[in-house]
This record gives structure tokens, C-alpha cells and sequence, in this order.
DNA sequence: TCGTTAATGATAGTAATACTATTATTTATG
DNA sequence: CATAAATAATAGTATTACTATCATTAACGA
């Protein structure tokens, strides 16, 4: 099994949490509280309680918990980015990759993903992202957030998967729409299915697990939507 | 020109703001101040200084502003639902329907869009929800919400909208999946193409407005997803 | 027109949040 | 072992998210 190594950038902190013990148990901590709470009860105090620290210690480390947010979900689609790579170099035909690219998207056969983080419980952080992801950027201050880069890791995931539907379907012109919405609608499908079901037809109660219905009807979408030219 | 007053039940509300004058006010002050603000900063006291009413006041109308916020979401999906029925009562044809509806979804053509509420700002409030909407499901205590039925007017939407869709193609499986689906889309490309341009191929900056463009994607999905077997 | 009720305003107060600052203590490093 | 750096402990401020109380005004019916 691999390890792997996520590196973020400098401007989602304002001290580097992967290089010391307690920047690990804030990104380790905030996760699990999240999972547990959400973001709008997830306050920087009961962070400090769960990892037996203080208030003003994890202050050194984030400015606040939106910017720890988009730490995290940067941090997600690295990893996302990360197991594409690891999962598709090798396959060829655009298609299949693809498909490949969905799956892992879909959070599917998440075990059999040999990308395994010391210390990071990537399916807890995956829940946290279904639910928290779009307030990264559904806020008044996005343009500032989008201007430091802090978006980087989300939009060159898009465009990596933009290429390979360009090149399984030329002729469709909105590529870089497509994945956004794919993305977005992975989760909001899975959401739904889980708390609004009338909204979907995926279903909690199936033979099939949810990550596997929402992959099915993603490859359902792209396969009604995109004309693949080769085979 | 003919005025509509939407209705809205209880269980949104402490007290019916559509009962009094104050109640309007808020809900005319709320959308404006969300609308320059947004929901993170936006406050009941900030609100009270702007309609020179009082904090206590408001909270005599709303328990606090994320039912606020639901109240609005409600309003402007009833009005949408409102919209698809005048302008798609006479048409036959089910894909001229759905093409209407979809207008309606883009807010193209809302000046055409006879349906004007006194002393309601709809493109405000509709620039609220496109920021704001997920907001009121995305949070640790949805379910509560939804057993209150406070989501029954955009499940009605949905519903409404998916009948079209299996109209248009009885062999689609995900009738309900992609209506939810082509709404967060909507709002999303509309917002991507403003703040985040790198993830969409629409553009600010084009002969057609961006709602027009989302139009145009739109039609584009569905096209190619639906067999329309009917002419 | 008076008296009652309901709605609103004015004011105050509490607990929690979102921070910043100061100093003491521990830990790492050379 | 000395020094610097990191963290803990503590305190404090402004704002938020409320609740409570009481005074004032408007509305309404007898």
C-alpha cells in the first residue's frame, strides 16, 4: 500500500498544519467533528476540547473555520485528483477511463482505492464534503477566496476530466459544464437520496448501495449525452 | 397585469408575515439586505435597523433566519410553479413544455413573465436563491425540516416538472433525478460562469447574457438525454 | 368615546461565538 | 545547557442569537 502525501498550498493557512503533531490532530479533530456536528455547530472551542488543545492554538493555524473548510475539501479533490491519476494512467481508451474517473468520484470501491492517507479517515472526510463542499464558494466573498487560488485544486480537477470527455466526444461543447455538474450532482444525488427522496430515484432501500445507483445513473447521463467517436 | 398572492402555510412561520405591515416589510427588507449582504452576514438586528423595526420585532415573525431563508426558498419556488402553470397551461406539446418550463428555471424573459407580486423584488429574490437555496437543506438537521413538510413546495416543483419529462421519454428511468438535477444546475453554471469561469463554458462576457446561454446548455442536455417520441 | 386587546417599540439581559492579546510553560534545536 | 519556538492557560472584547419585560401605540368592538 502506498502513502501518500498531500501537499496544499500556503494562503489556506497561516501555519502549516501538516508540519507539526497539532496541525495533524486539528485536520484529524475537525473531520471527525464535522462528520459529527456540521458547519454551522462546528466552532473552533469544541475543535480545542475534542483534541484537548485551546481556542487560540488552532487560531495560529486557521484565521477561521470557512478557511479550514476549503483546507478540507482542497484537501479531498487533491486526493480525488491524486486517485485518477493512480487508477487511469495506465488505461487508454477514453471511455473506460472515464468510467474509472466516475467510480472514484462516486466514492465507489473506496477500499479497493489502495490511496490511503496515514491518519486521514477519507470516507468521513468524503460525508463532510457531500454536505459542506458548496459553501466553500456559495458566499459573498468568493471572488477575494478565488483570487488568493484557493479554488486551484477543485477547477484542475475539472478541466483533467474535461480533456478526457473532449476527447471521447468532440463535438459536445460544453465540457468543462459537464464535469462541474457531474461532480455537483454526485453528491446532491446522494444527498437526496439519503434525506429528501422524492427528489431522486435512487434509493436508500435497494439491493444496490446508493454509490452504486448514482454511478449508475451518472453513466446513464454520459452515455445518453456524449457520442463516443472511437470504441 | 395580474396580481398573485402566493401562499404560504404555517410551520414557517411564528407569525404570518403576509398578515401585516411589518411582516411585508420584512420580507421586502430580508430580500434586499440578503441580496447586498448575503446569508452569512446577514443579521435580524441588521435587518431591523433597515426596515426601523426592532430585533424582538422580527423575531415575533421568524424563529430565526435560516427559517427565513426556507420561508423565501418557498416563495420563490411557489412562484416558479405559479409561472410554469400560466405559461404552459394551453400548450399541448409536452416538448414545448418542458422548453418553456426551462425558461422559466433560467429567468429568461421574466419581464415577459406577466406574473409581477406587489412589492416583491423577483430578480433580487431570485439572485438570493441562486446563492442562498442550498443552504436550506444543507445543514445537520434537514430531516427535522423536511418532516415539518417546509420542503413540499420544491418537491411539488420537481414532481410537476419530472411528469413532463416522462411525457417527453417513458424509457428515461431518472425522471425526478435529472428535474432536481437541471434546477441545481441552473443556479450553479449561472453562479460558476459570474465567480468561477474556469468551470463552465459560459461566459460573462458573450453576446448572449448568461441566462440565455444556460438556456441554450439546458436544451442541450436534454436533447441529447431525452428520446422525445412524441413529435 | 371609552376600554380592551393586540401589535409593536424600547430596553435590557444572557449565553455563545468569533475572535485578539498576554503571559506562562513546555518542547525542540543547536 | 541555553535559547528559541510552540503551545497552553487565561482573560478580555465585540458581535450574534436569542429571551424577557414593560411601555406605547393602533385597532376594534361595545
Amino acid at each position: 500500500m502506498s502513502t501518500l502525501s498531500i501537499v496544499i498550498g500556503d494562503h489556506y493557512y497561516t501555519k502549516d498544519p501538516q508540519s507539526s503533531d497539532l496541525g495533524k490532530q486539528i485536520i484529524v479533530g475537525s473531520i471527525a467533528l464535522l462528520d459529527k456536528i456540521g458547519f454551522e455547530e462546528f466552532t473552533f472551542k469544541k475543535l480545542a476540547e475534542q483534541i484537548s488543545s485551546t481556542e487560540a492554538s488552532i487560531y495560529r493555524y486557521f484565521e477561521n473555520k470557512h478557511k479550514l473548510l476549503v483546507y478540507l475539501t482542497t484537501w479531498y479533490w487533491s486526493w480525488v485528483d491524486y486517485a485518477i491519476d493512480y487508477k487511469t494512467h495506465f488505461i487508454k481508451n477514453s471511455k473506460d477511463k472515464l468510467s474509472e474517473i466516475l467510480k472514484i468520484i462516486c466514492h465507489l470501491d473506496v477500499d479497493a482505492i489502495v490511496i490511503n492517507v496515514p491518519g486521514i479517515d477519507v470516507p468521513s472526510l468524503r460525508r463532510v464534503v457531500v454536505i459542506e463542499a458548496d459553501k466553500t464558494y456559495l458566499t459573498k466573498n468568493v471572488d477575494e477566496i478565488n483570487n488568493q487560488g484557493l479554488y486551484k485544486a477543485f477547477k484542475g480537477l475539472c478541466h483533467k476530466i474535461a480533456l478526457v470527455i473532449q476527447e471521447l466526444d468532440g463535438t459536445f461543447k460544453y465540457p468543462h459544464s459537464i464535469v462541474s455538474t457531474i461532480i455537483e450532482v454526485t453528491h446532491q444525488q446522494a444527498f437526496f437520496a439519503q434525506h429528501l427522496p422524492s427528489l431522486t430515484e435512487i434509493k436508500k432501500e435497494a439491493d444496490k448501495s446508493i454509490e452504486m445507483q448514482v454511478y449508475d445513473f451518472l453513466m446513464e447521463l454520459v452515455n445518453r449525452l456524449l457520442i463516443n467517436t472511437q470504441k
